[in-house]
DNA sequence: ACAATACTTCGATTATGATCGAAGTATGAA
DNA sequence: TTCATACTTCGATCATAATCGAAGTATTGT
């Protein structure tokens, strides 16, 4: 009798294209509508509204009520975290969906990873941060620097507060579109809130491309 | 047009009961004959083998061909740790099977998870070293302390030797059935090697279990 | 109140992929 | 050489789950 975590029903769960692009989008990090997911899915919304069903019942989802709107979300970090990891693996193995459309630049220039800078300027971040020995690398284990902490304070985090959390204060996470890591964590995630208050970037809707301003990614690059 | 990595191809290799028990019982880190693998599935050679043929296409699996057998394992670390994530992921969201047989408190106790040791005694090495002070933990960032390379020493492990590898020296890996963390990486390889070098624990075929001797147990929580 | 919008549920359809018996190929032992 | 064993491949079967049209429920706007 097998005993232990049932991984084939996770797999089955994210195994289908429709919920896979489902999961996908929600990587932005935000909450959308059920129409919306058909629409990210290409399926009608009662076939969408059947997946997330199944999402939801299999804890990878959370959803709240608003009106006729429902929105749906990912339930946590850790679904977050194992998308990720299981797009890193993917795109190790190959196993990448077919075609560079017009956005993919963009894409592969910046975006969110559920919560945090992706792309080549996130992996040009980690890697400068690397070099200036502001964060110091062993492997998978990051440490922020002295250095490090005072280039934070001058950017306006408060590494108090975040570093308060459960979650680590620095992560790498391996970039899929670069084969490189970007960095992830409690800091991570307020690196990229902090790039959109000082308006050096921006979200755009229906999409996890981050775009950054000219003023904005001189000033990033300037930075890191 | 879709872009990006294919989760749901990834998904679904391993959505598959039988393709999921095939690869659980190759998180023992052993390589198994296409027969043992059927065995563990519970299906026929044939089935077995185009199961095979699919997890060797999708990357997961690397095979060697001795003679008539043809032993499978695990293509490399990445995906055993996709697949401990899974398990983790899925045990945090209830998603197990079955029955507690009984095996199962033997797997509680010490099991192999792909190359390191997990269960409740590699959860009690791993909170023993951090309450000793002989290992750093930052949430998932991990260092090992002077006091803890001592030790290492001490036991009888080369730290020069294993450092050197790509691999992480210090990694927390969280165990499904205890909930809590116990060390991957490169030491907790090592580690896994020397207790067995030690006589202290031995395998046993046809499981991931770990088995103590008795004095082996005691010298165990004597170090740790 | 009525119409429009955002879902959820139901039921029939059908494409897909797992399955195993049969057959074939490769290797090892007697 | 023959027989046994370890696979791989083929083809037919069939269970399953995704799918969408239809219908129903809930909310919002006019």
């Amino acid at each position: 009798m097998k005993e232990g975590p049932d991984i084939a029903r996770l797999g089955s769960l994210i195994g289908d294209p429709a919920r896979a692009n489902m999961l996908t989008a929600l990587m932005s990090g935000k909450a959308l509508t059920a129409s919306e997911l058909a629409l990210e899915a290409s399926v009608t919304v009662q076939t969408a509204s059947a997946h997330l069903g199944k999402l939801n019942a299999g804890g990878l989802l959370r959803q709240r009520k608003q009106g006729r709107h429902r929105y749906f979300a990912l339930a946590d970090e850790d679904v977050g975290h194992l998308l990720e990891g299981m797009m890193g693996l993917a795109a190790r193995k190959g196993h990448m969906r077919t075609t560079t459309g017009p956005r993919d630049p963009a894409m592969r220039k910046a975006r969110v990873c559920y919560n945090h800078l992706a792309g080549e300027l996130a992996v040009h971040m980690f890697d400068g941060l690397v070099a200036k020995g502001h964060l110091l690398e062993t492997g998978d284990e990051l440490e922020l620097t002295a250095g490090g902490r005072a280039l934070m304070a001058g950017l306006g985090i408060d590494l108090e507060a975040i570093g308060s959390s459960r979650r680590p204060l620095c992560r790498a996470c391996l970039d899929w579109s670069a084969r490189r890591s970007h960095l992830a964590g409690s800091l991570g995630v307020a690196l990229m809130e902090r790039f959109c208050q000082l308006g050096w970037a921006r979200r755009e809707a229906g999409t996890r491309a981050v775009v950054f301003s000219a003023r904005g990614e001189k000033e990033f690059l300037r930075t890191f």
